[in-house]
DNA sequence: CCTTTTTCTTAATCTAGGTTATTTTTTCTG
DNA sequence: CAGAAAAAATAACCTAGATTAAGAAAAAGG
């Protein structure tokens, strides 16, 4: 089944018996987007937080010159959300979109938040992954500073290493920060 | 006395009865650290979080050519730790010093995990500020790509209004990620 | 399978910000 | 308060990566 992945990740934080695994499941909604859909877009708010059990999505930032940046991917076993749209329920600035056809998770902030009053450990698992999100958003804000092109695409093989041969150029160099012309120049030189 | 900014923090998000402050405050230790003085150095394991009640402090990262690199500063009523050697109790890559004479509340991490186990909403107190500061951190690493120095150096302000005409420079040019000779320059430009 | 769209490549030119070096100003410290 | 150390300013020159443009290759879609 498509929840076992999620359960899978849950059971390496906490424990949860049958009962309160049949609880949680029954928060979450399925949800199946094809390629290039859109799931958020700027300006909404984003009332559920995803977890993708198969294909990839991602979420970026679109500049006033129509330039994307991607703040993060998430394939096969990763949450996604617009955080700060989430978190406060307010217009978000992000857009999330799938990058191939997937199959998502979805717990809404209220299910989420029932979630936590009623089986409270589910915030020591969620607590711990905002850490370890964090933890590598600190990493990659002073990378983005700090290292040359050329290191930030190495470190993006490093976090992603499923996806150099299956995403385009063009999304990597949108990660990394740097044009794709430069990027096709790097690749080659 | 120095503990009631940090209970007023806490008071935001979680209720606590005067028995659970004791118990929580019985976890803490008051340190007091001089300007200059290291709190962390680069291979230190982080033992303890903390929390600035007077004065400043800040993270940074030195690169192989002598460079710092400031992930981020703590004035007065804001947690600093190296997050990363902190939850994984391993060897860390920062530096955390003091950048005037300054209090401090820790807590250690021994400490913490009890506290999750004896008063378990501080959980909840500890995931919503970890989602916080990961909101924050996403749209920094970003904005890092993003944003020329001048915009970067704009966000500086807004962040750490406190800090503009306390703090020399050369700190300002090691946050936004720019050389001290170009943030004067532009200064002036 | 053919057409359209998107992605990739190459190359010439340009610029934000870096480097190096020197001088001036400010701040520590004894 | 003097001397030393650190920070800031200024300027000449340098480079990583951006911009613009145009053609080639690949992918998507009907």
């Amino acid at each position: 089944m498509n929840h076992d992945l999620l359960l899978a990740n849950i059971a390496k934080h906490i424990q949860l018996n049958e009962e309160e695994k049949q609880h949680f499941l029954s928060f979450l909604q399925v949800k199946k987007v094809k390629k290039k859909q859109h799931l958020l877009l700027e300006g909404d708010v984003n009332r559920s937080a995803m977890f993708v059990t198969s294909g990839c999505l991602r979420a970026y930032h679109l500049d006033e010159n129509g330039f994307q940046y991607i703040q993060q991917f998430a394939p096969e076993g990763w949450w996604i959300a617009d955080m700060y749209s989430f978190i406060t329920q307010e217009p978000g600035h992000l857009y999330i979109d799938a990058l191939c056809d997937s199959e998502l998770l979805l717990i809404s902030k209220a299910n989420l938040e029932k979630l936590y009053k009623e089986i409270p450990k589910f915030n020591h698992y969620f607590r711990v992954l905002a850490e370890k999100s964090l933890v590598s958003f600190q990493s990659r804000s002073m990378e983005n500073l700090r290292l040359t092109a050329k290191e930030r695409y190495e470190k993006f093989c490093l976090r992603y290493p499923t996806l150099i041969d299956f995403i385009s150029q063009k999304q990597i160099a949108a990660y990394i920060g740097v044009t794709p012309e430069f990027l096709s120049k790097m690749l080659h030189a």
